[in-house]
RNA sequence: GCCGAUGUGGCGAAAUGGCAGACGCAACGGACUUAAAAUCCGUUUCUCGUAAUUGGGAGUCCCGGUUCGAGUCCGGGCAUCGGCACCA
């Protein structure tokens, strides 16, 4: 097959642009203080979600986003912003880690070298970040910070009275490290027996790991956790000051799960189910003068009285010192069947309610009756207290539970619109009933009341509750931040600041010890840091070099501080809560690296490290790239699209445009390479519009360009362009600013002569889309004319001229009872009654309207005229 | 089960409550060419009709409503996709 003629030659002019990029180094942003910074600019921040550099390459979904990017990056230099638009790697990770073990090949070395092809490959691509700014969250000189971060974590508290957090030295109680922010807690943790490791609970996805998909089994486990839960509400209240998708900002109130109710006490009765009072209470050993209390949390403790019975967690610590003998061997059997089952079985939705009643009973403080107790495996011991008061007459599981082993259901909501029947089993609001001094009142004033005779009579009070855990925040891997701890008899220390980086030590095998001892385990001259002390080896999550890597793009080469105090100030000032101006990437990182990074970057605001409360203002979702088949593209459907391909095919201006062109930015689509080809038909028609070909087959500019005046549709379109292009990057929908161009384009394919005045700044406007392509042709230009300077970087983004728009003339249409019937054309300055009068004198809407009645003449101005007839 | 998003030609998609289908792909017809490719011009929602056009009717997932007028707003369904899921 001979090689297609390529329909303008990109192959030639497209490598000469990128190596004038760089060797000029077009798009260096210089900080605050040094030179070329020009500080009468505004600043704008636009960040893209940095990749995972895997062996694979690109594929076409990344580039997707990082257009957006780029086209707000050129446009917003070319309007006289300072433009940071930065690039790098979060290169830790568990790829280059397997690959490690399967070849013994440093992971350090697989990531060296997928960088440099990423590198290549968006370069490949013509995006203008400012490479002086890369950074990659393996080099020592990055996660020294990642570590240092660390320790201003496990330094610091959450002082509940200012609800900040602040330095570990303003905590006044005698156990500092039972309030630190970065703790060492024996909790049940996600641990992945295939990755040799532990996993965050968002990164288990159906009792699987996110990660190979692997099983996942529950098992207690010392590990690092951090104390997010402590910045639970302001995580969700500080949403509200971010130009985030709803969507999003719901995903992450729904993670974090707020749920305002109340705590009750049930206490409990030893085997007695008749008797009430004092002379039925347990005294459980060991703590004498306390009464055995079982504590539950609701949202509706205005259907206390309709509480019949209780059930525990089977992992309820109260379990052993409760249980009669008679029911004890029952009660272990389910214990030990419940311990064994996965967490997949245990979750299963469809399967039938189980339980055992364990022989005691408590009292219902609301009414003074005893309720028997249970446990059963549908109470997780994750959430609430682990306890539950069982409602059957308005909770589908409570009812579900109470009709398999007939315990007794009393409805006490009335619900409106309901029958007594209907209610049941339903958590609707309504009225109470059945319930004492609560009945007759509407739910939530109900509510208010139950929980105020609550903490009057000392039976419990309100509470506010939530979903999101503590972040597990240990792996057993090598491929990771060493943790900048030391342990000595049993306690753990920080070491000094100085000491940093903590440089992960050489190993010949990277392989997990499957016990759940970390690699690093392995390295024992590297594990003894000195007589006594012995360094942590667990390693941090990938997350955590993702949390803060776009404070360091602000200023990456500080080897001082994880970024300069100005130059933060600087990049991420401005009036919103939030410091990156745009932030564009996938939704998979919605409730992951979004809610890790606001949470790290809470953190260091409270310790006064940062200028704003929020990490990034404004937030976008890219939508999935599809195949051609409209697949998920996987290797195995064998639907991927590799960019190079199409960058040979077409060149790197036609990719780019296709990639916005496809539809909205936000929406998932399917890829075409037919559709690749149309936008490079338009870009050929572009180069044609300005460029001949002589017989030799060499390009020159074309005769017909001229600095003669363009005609005035000429000068409408082009300026009709230019506002329409603005509007439409403004909002990113850069499909439609692309429409524009092409009816700009085709509006000037059949003109003798190609005005100067209007493809200059149409080539302005193709620029942050098609770069290279509107250099080559603006350089063409410069050859032969003057009337402009310097080469298309040094440009500034031109103005609409409303005056060109304005019409002299609209056609106006006719509309009865609101059918399309005629047009008719009317001076710009016409009044509503001119209108009219120029509408009925239409020969056509006459003979129309012969013989009907005229109701109602509505007249949109410069619009449409739609006559009502009966 | 709960929450959210989306539903428009053969396809990707446009449309501040005011001409539905801009722009592009594909298809068809034509010009150029010895021929093909490329390029340029034209047609292209469906349907009925005419010798002819600025002809008639229907049409934005379905049912209903508000309005002079609804793809757009409101109510109720259905479908697809995504998130959460025994969270008390």
């Amino acid at each position: 097959m001979s090689e297609r003629r390529k329909p303008y030659p990109f192959d030639q002019f497209e490598p000469k642009w990128q190596a004038l990029w760089e060797k000029e180094q077009s798009f260096h942003a210089p900080n605050p203080g040094e030179k070329d910074f020009d500080s009468r600019k505004p600043k704008f921040y636009v960040l893209d979600m940095f990749p995972y550099p895997s062996g694979a390459g690109l594929h076409v979904g990344h580039p997707e986003g990082y257009t957006a990017t780029d086209i707000m990056a050129r446009y917003k230099r070319l309007s006289g912003c300072n433009v940071l638009h930065p690039m790098g790697w979060d290169a830790f990770g568990l790829p280059a880690e397997q690959y490690a073990i399967k070849t013994g090949q440093h992971p350090a070395v697989t990531t060296r070298d997928n960088i440099a092809k990423f590198k290549s490959q968006l370069k490949a691509i013509g995006f203008s970040y400012d490479w002086q700014r890369e950074v990659n969250t393996t080099d020592p000189r990055y996660y020294k910070w990642t570590q240092w971060i660390f320790l201003k974590i496990y330094n610091s508290w959450f002082n509940p009275e200012t609800t900040r957090a602040e330095s570990i030295s303003t905590y006044r109680g005698d156990d500092p490290d039972s309030v630190r922010l970065a703790y060492v807690a024996d909790v049940p943790v996600n641990w992945c027996q295939e990755l040799g490791t532990v996993l965050a609970n968002e990164e288990v996805v159906d009792g699987k790991s996110e990660v190979g998909g692997f099983p996942v089994v529950k098992r207690p486990m010392r590990q690092w956790m951090l104390r997010i839960t402590a910045f639970a509400d302001r995580l969700i209240a500080e949403l509200d000051g971010l130009d985030w998708p709803e969507s999003i900002k719901l995903l992450q109130r729904n993670w974090i799960g707020r749920s305002e109710g109340a705590e009750i006490e049930f206490v409990t009765v030893n085997g007695r189910e008749d008797e009430s009072g004092s002379g039925g209470l347990s005294k459980p050993s060991g703590q004498l003068g306390s009464i055995a209390a079982i504590r539950v949390f609701t949202t509706r403790a205005d259907t206390l009285y309709g509480a019949t019975y209780m059930v525990l967690s089977p992992e309820h610590p109260l379990i052993d010192q409760l249980t009669t003998d008679e029911c004890r061997s029952a009660v272990n059997d389910y214990r030990a069947a419940v311990a064994s089952k996965s967490e997949i079985e245990r979750t299963d939705l469809s399967k039938e309610k189980t339980g055992v009643f364990i022989g005691a009973f408590a009292i219902n403080p609301a009414n003074g009756k005893n309720v028997p107790i249970w446990i059963a495996d549908y109470v997780l011991m994750g959430y609430g207290t682990g306890a539950i008061m069982g409602v059957p007459g308005h909770d589908q599981r409570d009812l579900e539970f109470a009709r398999r082993f007939d315990l007794p259901v009393v409805p006490v909501v009335q619900a409106a619109e309901k029958t007594r029947e209907e209610s049941i089993g339903f958590l609707e609001d309504g009225v109470a009933m059945n319930s004492g001094i609560l009945d007759g009142l509407a739910t939530p004033d109900a509510k208010k009341k139950i929980i105020s005779w609550l903490e009057e009579n000392g039976h419990g009070r309100a509470d506010i509750r939530y979903k999101l855990r503590d972040w597990l925040f240990s792996r057993q891997r090598y491929w990771g931040e060493p943790f900048p701890i030391v342990w000595e008899d049993g306690k753990h220390s920080a070491l000094s600041e100085s000491e940093l980086p903590i440089v992960p030590p050489e190993l010949d095998d990277y392989k997990p010890t499957g016990t759940g001892e970390p690699p690093l385990a392995k390295a024992k001259e590297w594990v003894l840091y000195s007589d006594q002390a012995r360094r942590e080896t667990n390693t941090m999550p990938q997350w955590a070099g993702s949390c803060w890597y776009y404070l360091r793009f602000c200023d990456p080469q500080n080897d001082e501080r994880f970024v300069g105090e100005e130059a933060e100030r600087y990049w991420t000032g401005g009036e919103a809560p939030g410091g990156v101006d745009l932030y564009v990437g996938g939704t998979e990182h919605a409730v992951l690296h979004l809610l890790y990074a606001r949470f790290w970057h809470k953190v260091l605001f409270d310790l006064g490290y940062l200028s704003k409360p929020e990490p990034f203002q404004r937030l976008v979702n890219q939508g999935i790239i599809l195949g051609e088949d409209g697949q998920k593209m996987s290797k195995s459907r064998g639907n991927v699209v590799n960019p190079d391909e199409v960058i040979a095919l077409y060149g790197a201006d036609a990719f780019r445009l296709y990639e916005m062109f496809m539809g909205p930015l936000e929406q998932m689509k399917p890829w075409s390479m037919r559709g690749v080809e149309g936008v490079a038909r338009f870009l050929a028609r572009v180069w044609r519009l300005l460029m001949a070909e002589n017989q030799a087959g060499e390009w020159h500019l074309s005769a017909n360009v001229t600095n003669a005046a363009p005609d005035k549709a000429q000068l409408k379109i082009t300026h009709a362009t230019i506002k329409k292009v603005t509007a439409d990057i403004e909002s990113l929908s850069f499909n439609t600013a692309i429409s524009q161009m092409m009816i700009f384009v085709n509006a000037f394919t059949s003109a003798v002569a190609i005005p100067l005045a209007a493809m200059r700044p149409f080539l302005v406007l193709l620029n942050p889309f098609a770069p290279h392509i509107a250099s080559e042709l603006w350089e063409t230009l410069n050859r032969k004319f003057a009337d402009a300077e310097g080469d298309m970087t040094k440009q500034s983004w031109p103005t609409a001229n409303e005056a060109l728009l304005v019409e002299d003339e609209v056609e106006i249409v006719v509309q009865i009872n609101g059918k399309v019937r005629d047009r008719v054309t009317v001076l710009m300055s016409a009044t509503d009654d001119e209108v009219k009068e120029a509408v009925l004198a239409s020969p056509r809407i006459h003979a129309l309207l012969d013989g009907k009645s005229v109701r109602k003449v509505i007249v949109v101005p410069k619009k449409l005229v739609n006559i009502v007839v009966s």
